[in-house]
DNA sequence: GCGACAG
DNA sequence: ATCTTGTCGC
C-alpha cells in the first residue's frame, strides 16, 4: 500500500520548483522593466481643468481596461479595452478578445497573465492609428502598491512601460504593502478629516505607496489609486476623480461592464 | 512555522 | 476573478 502513487504529490514537488523558477524569472522581468519607469508627468496633453498659457492638446481620450472570467473554465477570459471621451462622458471605442489563459494568478504576478491580452488590443488600435487611442490609460489593478515594492510593480506600471503610455492604477481592494492593511487603512480613513476623502498610503518604511479614495459619496470602501507609468500621484487622483460617476472610475468600469457582456454571448 | 496575498 | 436576489433609497 505503500507504492500507490500519489500524483498529486509527485506532482507538486516538481510543479513547485517549475512555479518558483519561473518566478524568479518574472522577478527580473519586474525588475528590468522598472527601470524603465517614469513617475512624474510626462505627457504633451494637459487637463481640462488646468487653464494654461500656449495651445497644448487637452486630455480628452481615456482608456479603461479590464477582464472577466467564464464560471465555467477559469482559464478563459474576455479582454476588453474602451475608451471614454471626457467631454461627452462616452465611450467612443471599445474592442475586446476572449482567449485561454495559460497563466494562474499569483499574487504579485498579476501582470503576466493579463497584460499581454490587453497589450494586443493597444497595439491593435495603435497600428491602425486610430483617432481614439487614448492619452492615458485605467488599468484594474495596481501600480507602484505592490508587495515587493523595491524592485517589482503593478499590472498598472507592466502595461505602462510596454505600451509606453500614461497608466494609473486602480485596485478595489488593497494588496497588503509594508504593514498597510485593508482594515487599518479603512479606519484611517473614517478618522481622517480630509475634505477629499483622501488617504496617503504611507507604509512602515516611510514610503508613500498610493493614496485610498473614496470616490463616490455613496460607498465607504474607498479605491486603491497609484501611479503607473508616465504620472504623478497628484495628476493620477484628479483624473481617477474626475471620471468616477460611481465607485469605479468610468472607463474600468465600463471595460468590465463589456467584457462580463461579451463573455455570456459568445461562449 | 503560520497566515495573508491585486485579479 | 466567480458563486448569487431581493431590497431599500435617492
Amino acid at each position: 500500500m505503500n507504492d500507490a502513487k500519489e500524483p498529486s504529490s509527485s506532482n507538486s514537488n516538481f510543479s513547485n520548483e517549475f512555479q518558483s523558477s519561473q518566478q524568479m524569472d518574472w522577478l527580473r522581468v519586474q525588475d528590468s522593466l522598472k527601470g524603465k519607469l517614469i513617475t512624474e508627468d510626462d505627457f504633451k496633453w494637459r487637463l481640462p481643468t488646468r487653464e494654461k498659457e500656449g495651445s497644448c492638446e487637452i486630455l480628452k481620450y481615456v482608456g479603461g481596461v479590464d477582464l472577466s472570467f467564464s464560471k465555467d473554465d477559469s482559464s478563459i477570459a474576455c479582454g476588453t479595452l474602451v475608451v471614454l471621451d471626457l467631454t461627452t462622458h462616452k465611450v467612443v471605442y471599445e474592442d475586446s478578445s476572449i482567449v485561454r489563459l495559460h497563466i494562474p494568478y499569483l499574487p504579485g504576478f498579476l501582470a503576466f497573465r493579463e497584460a499581454p491580452v490587453l497589450l494586443e488590443l493597444l497595439d491593435k488600435m495603435k497600428n491602425n492609428a486610430h483617432c481614439f487611442y487614448p492619452q492615458l490609460l485605467m488599468v484594474d489593478g495596481n501600480g507602484l502598491l505592490h508587495p515587493r515594492g523595491k524592485f517589482c510593480f503593478g499590472l498598472a506600471c507592466h502595461i505602462g512601460v510596454l505600451a509606453d503610455l500614461p497608466t494609473v492604477g486602480v485596485g478595489k481592494n488593497l494588496h497588503h504593502v509594508d504593514g498597510l492593511t485593508q482594515s487599518t487603512v479603512r479606519e484611517l480613513l473614517q478618522a481622517a478629516d480630509s475634505p477629499k476623502h483622501v488617504l496617503l498610503l504611507i507604509g512602515d518604511s516611510g514610503c508613500t505607496w498610493g493614496v485610498a479614495m473614496r470616490s463616490s459619496e455613496g460607498s465607504l470602501k474607498p479605491i486603491f489609486i497609484s501611479v503607473g507609468h508616465r504620472i504623478s500621484l497628484a495628476t493620477a487622483i484628479e483624473i481617477v476623480r474626475m471620471t468616477c460617476r460611481f465607485r469605479v472610475p468610468e472607463p474600468i468600469r465600463q471595460a468590465d461592464i463589456r467584457s462580463r457582456e461579451r463573455l455570456r454571448n459568445n461562449q
